[in-house]
RNA sequence: GCGCCCGUAGCUCAGUUGGAUAGAGCGCCGGACUUCGAAUCCGUAGGCCGCAGGUUCGAGUCCUGCCGGGCGCGCCA
């Protein structure tokens, strides 16, 4: 890991500055840490001169040799070098940095201000998870990884919206359509693939209102109901929804997606979570009662236009106040456009989905003075799975929201929602919670004209639809690439490329390989791209386990395993020894002074992984991540080709190879991880 | 109409707190399996970074305008 190795050179740099040019405390600028094109430059550097120019009326190069003449000696560093253009860079003492990252295994944890609360998923529960289900959980449970691997305590949440139109649907599906009881369903779930059934029955709803609109009256009758409770409705949506997150948590279960809590919008609506969130809202003012207009009766929460992101620009323009720039819009004829509301209670009484979800957010940042019942909904091996519920909780139960940090993982479409979540929490005086609330966005997913044809979506001819440059996926017709039978196809392919390499391979074992193979090739194909662009979803491409993809990388650990396995069969040499010996080995292999960086460059690349998790972060892009561990694993491939390591006759150089092809090995591995990725045993 | 996002090689995309020579995968063409596993590697070709201005030591990256595409703006969720 080499955040360590930044900040301490960074720290000496400051002192030198101020040394050198006699800066006051905390005006000597701290120097960005680089990479510099190649190792023969250096191994880390920093272009603070240029920033000093101007400040020194100096030529950069000027004042590079100077901090480097200044530089005295420090710890892990052996060399410091000005370049000809400005830059000052610094080389590291190979030896000890290898041996020292070989021996400490883990990163050093940050311990940040408290708890992150991670919601993602969030699925309808009335129908089986898709393609663009699985970019919403990959994406979620990645952030959950790396935050863990920074120390960070994390608190996984699946939200169920059990009482909303969605679920009601399909009820109205089972009941009207099809005439069925709460028993008949309960047997159906159990003989057949539920969510698939409801996957069919839901598309056939939505085509059923459509052909009379007038049949949408059962849709609100149902829904009524299904919020109320004490009724068959209630009863036949609790049960569907209940199965359907069954399902749901198996096929996230294939992607090693998992989580701590599943949080039910019913516990929300019969625990009156928003009646206490309503009651803060309206003595802060945030929203108020429209008593005149279209809107009248309603609770409204004003909208503000420009709300967040041109307001901290540093450009010369920011300097005139909010208002001024705001002022020119006055002139506009269209009054009502400075002032729109949002409605949050409507005139009926019945609080919408913005309300619910401000209740909830306030309850996740323990601002809401109230907290759900517990109860388990699953045991699994590694402990149990717990639930919200209204009534009847477990005594004792692990200790749920009130989070420092919450990541709400949900598309780009909600922006426009999670902006208001945010003003309700400034409005309700809670700047410190807008502040710690984040919407995680993502693009969504679409379907490949080529992959919509294969599955018989394929546009009309003429339609507008066939003329775009992709074919969306959309629930409610049914039309889209279920989740699991994407997985299916994946495994099938794996299973084939794994048992034509291995046939001796029984097929349990062949398939548990196959099993994490598909998965790497999902959650890398559905992490690689930046999250605000759109990926338009190819099942050829998709299927891919070659060039750019996780299974590429898996097959770069798997070799590096295969070379350890063998060299303690045939020299006995396991990672102890080697390491135990390593201080002594002659290192021209390492230093460069045998000719080759190449060992070195691996060593280098490999520990980037804690700053790589770190801009992940920051950024919250994890195609960062997984660029990051292909081009490693890339780096090692070549290495691999050119330089042996079991027949390399030279001993100190067959012990400093087969050091570098370790750390890299743990690096990979740990990256893997973060990705939800398995490494097999061999494939 | 207003707001947000995207535009980089034939295709799909990296390039994210502005930094040294704009990269990768796929595809094309040509090479490498008696040698640690060829799901691999090596090489060739391919670029007005949408267009035009601006900011500065320095711009694919920041600002302004324009062009093209996507999404959002409901008493739906």
């Amino acid at each position: 890991m080499i955040l360590p190795v930044h900040e301490r050179l960074r720290a000496h740099l400051t002192r030198v500055l101020m040394q050198l040019y006699a800066f006051a405390e905390g005006t000597a600028s701290s120097a960005a840490i680089e990479y510099p094109p190649n190792r023969i430059l250096g191994d880390l550097g920093t272009p603070v001169a240029f920033e000093l120019a101007r400040r020194l009326k100096k030529a950069p190069r000027v004042i590079a040799q100077e901090i480097a003449g200044a530089f005295g000696t420090l710890e892990g560093v052996d060399r410091v070098a000005a370049a000809p253009n400005g830059y000052l860079n610094f080389f590291l003492e190979r030896r000890g940095f290898l041996i020292d990252r070989l021996r400490t295994a883990q990163a050093p944890t940050q311990s940040g201000p408290g708890k992150a609360i991670v919601e993602h998923t969030a699925i309808n529960p009335n129908k089986a998870a898709h393609i663009g289900h699985l970019r919403n959980s990959a994406l979620g449970d990645t952030l959950v990884r790396v935050l863990r691997f920074r120390g960070v305590p994390v608190e996984v949440q699946n939200y169920i919206d059990d009482t909303g139109v969605q679920v009601a649907d399909v009820v109205v599906g089972f009941r009207v359509l099809e005439g069925k009881t709460l028993d008949e369903i309960r047997t159906l779930a159990d003989s057949t693939r539920f969510d698939y059934y409801c996957w069919g029955l839901y598309a056939r709803v939505t085509e059923w209102y459509e052909e009379d609109t007038a049949r949408l009256s059962q849709r609100a009758q149902t829904l009524h109901d299904v919020e109320h409770g004490g009724n068959e409705a209630a009863e036949i949506g609790a049960f569907i929804a209940d199965r359907i997150v069954r399902c749901h948590l198996e096929t996230m279960a294939r992607m090693n997606v998992d989580y701590d809590l599943l949080t039910w919008e019913g516990d929300i609506l019969r625990l009156k979570f928003w009646a206490q969130a309503f009651d803060v809202l309206k003595a802060s003012g945030a929203v108020y009662l429209k008593d005149e207009g279209p809107l009248a009766g309603c609770w409204v929460m004003p909208i503000e236009e420009d709300a967040t992101p041109k307001a901290q620009r540093p450009t010369p323009r920011a300097q005139h106040p909010p208002e001024a720039a705001r002022e020119p819009r006055s002139d506009v004829e269209d009054e009502d456009a400075g002032e729109r509301e949002k409605v949050i209670v409507r005139s009926n009484g019945v609080v919408t989905y913005v309300g619910k979800d401000i209740a909830y957010q306030f309850w996740k940042l323990g601002l809401l003075g109230r907290d759900f019942e517990y109860r388990v909904f699953a045991e699994r091996p590694h402990g149990a799975l717990w639930a919200t519920c209204s009534s009847g909780g477990a005594a004792s139960h692990p200790p749920f929201g009130g989070a420092a940090y919450v990541y709400n993982v949900i598309d780009v479409r909600q922006s426009y929602l999670q902006k208001l979540l945010k003003q309700a929490l400034l409005a309700a005086g809670h700047p410190e919670g807008a502040e710690r609330s984040h919407h995680f966005s993502y693009e969504m997913v679409a379907l490949s004209h080529a992959t919509a044809r294969e599955l018989g979506f394929a546009p009309a001819p003429d339609s507008e639809e066939a003329k775009r440059p992709f074919v969306s996926v959309s629930g409610r017709k049914g039309l889209g690439v279920k989740a699991d039978d994407l997985l299916d196809t994946l495994m099938r392919n794996a299973a084939r490329e794994v048992a034509s390499r291995n046939p001796e391979f029984a097929d349990a074992e062949r398939d548990r390989i196959a099993q994490m193979i598909g998965v790497a090739a999902v959650r890398y194909f559905l992490i690689k791209f930046s999250t605000n662009k759109m990926i338009v979803f190819d099942l050829d491409e998709a299927l891919s386990f070659e060039g750019e993809s996780g299974p590429y990388i898996q097959y770069a650990v798997v070799r590096a395993n295969n070379i350890f396995q063998k060299l303690r069969q045939r020299d006995g040499l396991d990672e102890g020894a080697l390491l135990a010996r390593l201080g002594e080995v002659p290192a021209g292999e390492l230093t460069g002074e045998n000719g080759s960086h190449e060992i070195w460059e691996l060593t280098l690349e490999a520990a980037r992984l804690d700053e790589v998790v770190e801009q992940v972060i920051r950024s919250l892009e994890f195609s960062v991540l997984a660029k990051y561990a292909f081009s490693l694993a890339q780096a090692f491939n070549a290495f691999y080709h050119r330089s042996p390591i079991l027949n390399e006759e030279r001993d100190d150089v067959r012990r400093w190879r087969a050091a570098a092809v370790l750390y890299v090995r743990n690096q990979l591995t740990r990256a893997l991880d973060l990705m939800g990725i398995a490494v097999p045993p061999r494939m």
